[in-house]
DNA sequence: TAAAGGCGTTAACAAAAGATAATTAATAAA
DNA sequence: TTTATTAATTATCTTTTGTTAACGCCTTTA
């Protein structure tokens, strides 16, 4: 028998959820495994399976036309990846989803999730709580960018994202900066010659 | 009796809403209305009212550490405007909300509406839909902020929101834009001497 | 009607960022 | 361990943006 409110404490999921209720939800979800540099989500992909991050690093990014890598994204443990063009704008992923450590996962198919919060009504808080915080970082981020310098967004980031900077290259925080490499490191000194 | 139909589709509000389930909401919303500069929320405001605006046009901006206002969002006629601070953050709002034309509201205290949802379990799935356009709005805008130009970025954002240039001020839309005023008269301009 | 204030544009200069390439440092592969 | 690759830093130059201020235009107010 699992622990339940042991994994709840570690996997920090469930937070408005009842024990009975993860357990119908662990119940349908399984288990998987990707190595680093593994993808999760290709693009073009129409796979529609949610995964929870247990432990681990996702990058999400996109390959724009002179054939550069940009990463928008970076998902550590305990949140949520998922298809978005496909859940949100019905379409086919426009992103790679890519694991940058070995990251072990829940997932479920959101279809059957769909199926399975229907017929467990209290599954719909967790749904929202998911959401919300999906969409509370997305608002925060924004703000970063029309109310914060460059560098502002970065010491804001390596604050919010304690020690990302020992666990990705550079380049990849620069992208969710919305800078380039160069600048970062040039950004970098800056605040280091400060002290 | 109130053609609900015609409701529907003037307001775009209940997509994925019953007659039935809309009539409930409607019932229990209150209509309001603002003039030009008046404030839907103040800062530092507990108002927690969901507003969905009926016509009109919203400024929801900060005033930063030197006094000045920044504008983060301009929202028009069939969206929602909440309290966010409060719904999502539980603190009062670091933001005005304000009034740029005379807008029309429908209007519900979040909690009477918490407790809608609860009785009436269908409204939940229009709560989903709103909260689903919001992050998809929310994500957009990140993506713009990473992958495009100020230029790109300006010129996205007056083929997302047509007619936009007519109705508010430069400087709140390069506020937007994470750009300064100048800045976009300059773009402006470079944007002019192509064509 | 005149005065005042606000806004968009333009100018001038400083600061920052982008682009490209060279160098150094770190990592991975042979 | 040595070699090959890749990433971060630094340098140089160009472009863009920020800042401040001046100017003309328009709207509001007296």
């Amino acid at each position: 028998m699992v622990d339940l409110n042991r994994l709840k404490q570690i996997y920090k999921f469930g937070k408005e959820l009842s024990l009975n209720d993860l357990q119908v939800l662990l119940k349908a979800a399984k288990n998987g495994s990707f190595d680093k540099k593994e993808l999760l989500i290709n693009e073009g992909s129409t796979r529609n399976d949610v995964f929870y991050i247990k432990s681990g690093l996702v990058r999400c990014f996109h390959i724009n036309d002179k054939g550069e890598e940009v990463t928008l994204k970076l998902i550590p443990e305990h949140q949520v990846v998922a298809n978005v063009d496909l859940i949100l704008f019905s379409q086919t992923s426009r992103f790679f989803y890519e694991a940058l450590e070995k990251t072990e996962v829940f997932f479920i198919n959101y279809d059957v999730l769909q199926d399975l919060v229907s017929r467990h009504p209290k599954l719909e808080a967790n749904r929202k709580y998911v959401l919300q915080r999906l969409l509370k970082e997305s608002m925060e981020r924004v703000e970063s960018f029309v109310l914060l310098s460059p560098e502002e967004r970065y010491l804001r980031f390596v604050k919010d994202f304690p020690g990302i900077t020992n666990r990705v290259q550079d380049k990849y925080i620069a992208n969710v900066l919305g800078i380039t490499p160069v600048s970062l490191s040039r950004i970098r000194k800056r605040i280091a010659t400060k002290n």
